[in-house]
DNA sequence: ATTATTACGTA
DNA sequence: CGTACGTAATAATG
């Protein structure tokens, strides 16, 4: 058809409730689509999931509603069985197979982000009529999907109905005009003219011999049922008798065909706005359901968060079929020499991997020039998918003593070698010579934790010429399968070969090793095999994708070697004084005690301070005090601002600011003790030292973050908790720890990217940067700047790469939101061409659905499209962060190669032993601290070159606290 | 026994 | 109604 009805409708309306029949739409699909093509391998039906799944995909395409609900019918009579016994008995008799899949259509919908209720006594189409009347009441357009035409009677200027057609797919929209072209009558009317007709679906009699078309005639003739009735006697012919034989059945069904329209439901129409989906949650529905990646790009495509696939064209994700290896039996150094030999040293080529002086790429300028960087690594990947090996070592990880539980090699051939721990180290050297040799046709799945792995075998780890963990990382920042299996399920649409020749896509149960075999250490080596053989496959899957996206260099030259240097550090692990944890541990107890007693005694009640609920009882009830901000559950907030602010308010009320007060210093204290015990139990009983790990494919900014324990959030800001760092000592052999870090880095990003000539002078002058720009924000002088005017510019400065509000700048300065409008504008009229270039990212990023780094790392906003506003605006402030923090973790990488690569060169002990985003900290060994300091300051200078200098300042000390500056 | 919510530490 | 994280506790689910 030439128009669509959705081409003629005026702009999306700000507000649109969608809803749907639950069960009307899933028998629809049920019965739509053939159960033997919707099967999964146990023999369960999903062709009703995927029929509701698919249609509600294309309704929200089509209609963009910001709200959403499905009313499901509950187990049970409801009224309309008590008038009506046999009402709907045809449906009772849904087959078992359709029945069983209303628990996961409702599964899926709670992954997708939708509300679905239901109301025990009522039918969903109650619930349908309900929340439509809500709708309308609040002022929505609402759009009912149901295949049951009971919901017509609904229909007016603002509800339309949704029915399906002939054909499941097709849907007409029932607007009043349509209901009148099609039935003759106004929609209200509709319920009369069924009552007449019966309904067959629901099985209920009508008068016989009366279709629609009579029905409609004898409404329009008497204007009502009730005339209708009311005047039987005078309708003549065969149809006015069986019309009074069947009165009492009539009467009936308009009772039983009436919607309710004015349930509790117990839910706002705001609450059911539509969110988004939970992709993880899907993901692992859909794996259930075996739902291939292809079905899932398709039924996600509406949704905020799983359309950005198709921004850009992908890649099929051809069916592949992952193969189990040929196991060869090796049972000696002699075996394996042999196997290498024969399956890998003929068909692979030789190459290595050499990236000792990574480059700065994309449009970054380099640092310095390229001439000795050896890029032969970079050259035609896709060809070297066609012969590449796999390495793949299985064990548990503790940094320091790792417990390898397999060493895997897999040919291009398909044959693999499954090596026991114990034979593997015999062969260390071996493999160690394969590495060396042939490594730049390797692939693994996770370098770093392969490097401890490989390490505890006694072989020498080198760059791969591929990582499926960091690929799948860089080509999909937002998602992180967090096993391998969770990987493949991802991005493979997979067809893993079970022993007996059937094929099978239950990829989980067949990768999985049972837990009874864990347990016993016992590890099928056809497992472990078939595992390598996945890391294959997605090696074979992500290159192309990698090279489409241009983030395989990204790869070589930052995140490989990032890899190894996090390993290095994993391993070192940081000192920490015990004692002085204990004490520290015990001394914030002590006080968090003392300050619980006097919240105690303040509240007359002893209420446990760490739940929230108690507190607001304790304070909006029993207190009475007036809340602030409200939380998403509906109460009253009680974080330390609005705790703060209450405190203020209520200065003269004794009791309560007694409380608010005691409540602080517990809830700071406690904090703190609470911090130091976690480290106090990641203290390695061997060494004495923290191993956190590194997280690389995590921050979807190209962050890295910090787990078991997290050393990335080690209190600085306030004296109490800046004690904890003094825990951190150089350890046996070092004298001291450094501190160096970058200051403002997100700021000169900014100054550099946007060629703003006034930020870039602020930095060049190398004045007091906060005062500098203050004067030029305020047309004074730089001494003349009072300590409000810099500190209120500070913030303007360093909220801009968050997208901060004028409100939130006004309430963080607690200064009028009209104040901060005020700022804000002269800011940007100052700093113009910054204000130009975060629009820029903003409007770029819309254009093509991702944002770039300045080396080209990227991230993809699908919430740029939302029809939320919310979705959208926190998208868009995404999108103005993402690449100037990505920025700023890129350049931190690149310092940290360079940093190590020079400290090694240099022959010095002292090394890096934590990252804190901006910070590196170093263990620095006697006698070398100048150099060193030398070293990694010039480091992190030259990691690149932008037209502001990039500062660096650094600090040593006895501890990390004394390190600082 | 898992999942959600709240709060709070860092850059 | 500021981005990016991780952790711990309580409360709410199964």
């Amino acid at each position: 058809m030439a128009l669509s009805a959705t081409s003629l409708k005026p702009a999306i309306a700000d507000r649109r409730l969608l809803v749907v029949d639950g069960h009307s739409l899933a028998f629809r699909a049920y019965f739509a689509l053939p159960v033997e093509n919707f099967t999964t391998s146990d023999g369960v039906a999903t062709n009703a999931v995927w029929g509701f799944a698919s249609m509600l995909s294309r309704v929200i395409l089509d209609e963009h509603p910001t709200h959403i609900a499905v009313a499901f019918d509950v187990k049970g009579g409801t009224f309309r069985n008590q008038l009506l016994p046999q009402y709907k008995g045809t449906r009772d008799a849904a087959p078992e197979d359709l029945l069983a899949q209303l628990p996961l259509i409702q599964d899926m919908l709670k992954a997708l982000g939708v509300t679905y209720i239901e109301k025990p006594g009522f039918e969903g189409d109650d619930v349908i009529a309900t929340l439509a009347t809500m709708g309308e009441d609040a002022g929505f357009d609402t759009l009912v999907l149901s295949g049951d035409r009971d919901a017509f009677q609904l229909i007016d200027d603002k509800i339309t109905v949704l029915y399906p057609g002939h054909h499941f797919k097709d849907l007409k929209h029932m607007t009043p005009e349509a209901v009148e072209a099609k039935y003759k009558v106004p929609p209200q009317r509709y319920p009369d003219l069924a009552a007449l007709r019966g309904e067959t679906a629901d099985n209920i009699p009508g008068v016989p011999g009366v279709g629609d078309g009579f029905a409609a005639k004898w409404i329009n003739q008497f204007g009502s049922l009730d005339a209708i009735i009311e005047h039987a006697d005078e309708i003549g012919g065969k149809k006015g008798e069986a019309l009074r034989e069947n009165l009492d059945q009539v009467r009936l069904n308009r009772k039983v065909n009436a919607l309710v329209r004015d349930l509790d439901l117990d839910t706002e129409v705001h609450d059911l706005v539509f969110a988004g989906p939970d992709l993880s949650a899907v993901d692992k529905l859909f794996a259930q359901l075996e739902f291939g990646p292809r079905t899932k790009q398709r039924l996600l495509k509406a949704f905020p968060g799983g359309e950005h696939t198709t921004d850009e064209p992908v890649e099929d994700a051809e069916e592949c079929t992952i193969e189990n290896p040929t196991i060869d039996a090796i049972a000696s150094r002699a075996d394996l020499d042999g196997w290498i030999s024969e399956h890998l040293i003929s068909t692979v080529a030789e190459r290595t991997m050499s990236i000792g002086h990574p480059m700065p790429i994309g449009h970054a300028k380099p640092a310095e020039q390229a001439a000795d960087a050896d890029v032969s690594a970079l050259d035609d990947p896709l060809q070297s998918v066609q012969g590449f090996w796999t390495l793949h070592a299985e064990g548990t990880l503790r940094h320091g003593e790792s417990k390898p539980t397999s060493l895997t090699i897999l040919a291009p051939d398909h044959h693999a070698a499954v090596l026991a721990p114990s034979l593997a180290r015999e062969c260390h050297e071996s493999i160690s010579g394969l590495l060396a040799t042939r490594g730049g046709f390797c692939a693994v799945h996770g370098y770093k934790e392969q490097i401890h792995l490989l390490r505890a075998l006694g072989i020498t780890p080198v760059h791969p010429w591929f990582d499926t963990q960091l690929a799948g990382y860089l080509v999909e920042s937002d998602y992180h399968p967090d096993s391998l299996d969770a990987a493949v399920a991802h991005f493979l649409d997979v067809q893993v070969q079970a022993e007996d020749g059937q094929s099978s896509a239950q990829g989980e149960l067949l990768l999985d090793d049972t837990e009874s075999q864990r347990d016993a250490g016992d590890l099928d080596p056809n497992l472990t095999a078939r595992r390598a053989a996945c890391v294959a496959a997605l090696t074979r899957r992500l290159v192309p994708m990698m090279v489409q996206r241009h983030q395989y260099e990204l790869m070589h030259t930052i995140e490989l070697p990032v890899s190894e240097i996090l390993a290095g550090m994993e391993l070192r692990g940081a000192a920490v004084d015990r004692a002085r944890l204990i004490d520290m541990r015990d001394r914030f107890a002590a006080e968090a005690r003392e300050a619980q007693e006097q919240a105690w005694d303040a509240a007359n009640k002893r209420i446990n301070l760490q739940s929230p609920k108690q507190l607001q009882a304790v304070l909006f009830d029993d207190m009475k005090l007036r809340g602030t901000r409200k939380t998403k559950s509906g109460g009253y907030t009680t974080d330390a601002s609005a705790l703060q602010d209450m405190a203020i308010r209520n200065v003269n009320n004794e009791r309560a600011s007694m409380f608010l007060v005691s409540l602080l210093r517990f809830r700071e204290t406690n904090k703190l003790k609470q911090i130091v015990q976690s480290l106090l139990d990641e203290v390695n009983e061997h060494d004495g030292r923290i191993h956190t790990t590194f997280e690389q494919t995590v921050a979807a900014t190209g962050r890295l973050s910090s787990v078991a324990p997290n050393l990335q959030n080690i209190p600085n800001r306030n004296v109490a908790g800046r004690e904890i760092r003094g825990a951190f000592v150089p350890g046996d052999g070092y004298v001291s720890l450094m501190s160096c870090d970058y200051s403002q880095v997100e700021l000169r990003i900014m100054a550099h990217c946007s060629g703003d000539e006034a930020l870039i002078e602020a930095f060049r002058s190398g004045a007091d940067f906060h005062r500098y720009v203050a004067s030029l924000v305020y047309g004074i002088p730089m001494d003349e700047i009072t300590g409000d005017q810099r500190s209120h510019v500070k913030a303007m400065s360093y909220g801009l790469a968050y997208g901060l509000s004028t409100y939130g700048l006004a309430q963080q300065l607690k200064i009028s939101p009209a104040e901060a409008d005020v700022l804000k504008d002269k800011y940007f009229a100052t700093f113009g061409k910054v204000h130009e270039y975060l629009e820029t990212l903003v409007s770029q990023a819309r254009e093509k659905g991702y944002t770039e780094t300045m080396f080209g790392r990227r991230r993809y906003f699908p919430g740029l499209r939302s029809t939320n506003r919310r979705v959208r605006d926190a998208a868009e402030r995404g999108a103005l962060n993402a690449p100037i923090q990505g920025t700023a973790a890129d350049i931190m990488k690149l310092a940290m190669i360079k940093a190590d690569r020079a400290l090694r060169d240099a022959g010095v002990r002292s090394r890096i032993i934590l990252q804190i985003h901006d910070e590196l900290v170093l263990e620095i060994a006697g006698g070398e601290a100048d150099r060193v300091s030398e070293l990694v300051s010039r480091a992190m200078e030259d990691a690149v070159r932008l037209d502001v200098p990039l500062d660096v300042s650094t600090g040593i000390g006895d501890d990390w606290q004394l390190a600082a500056h």
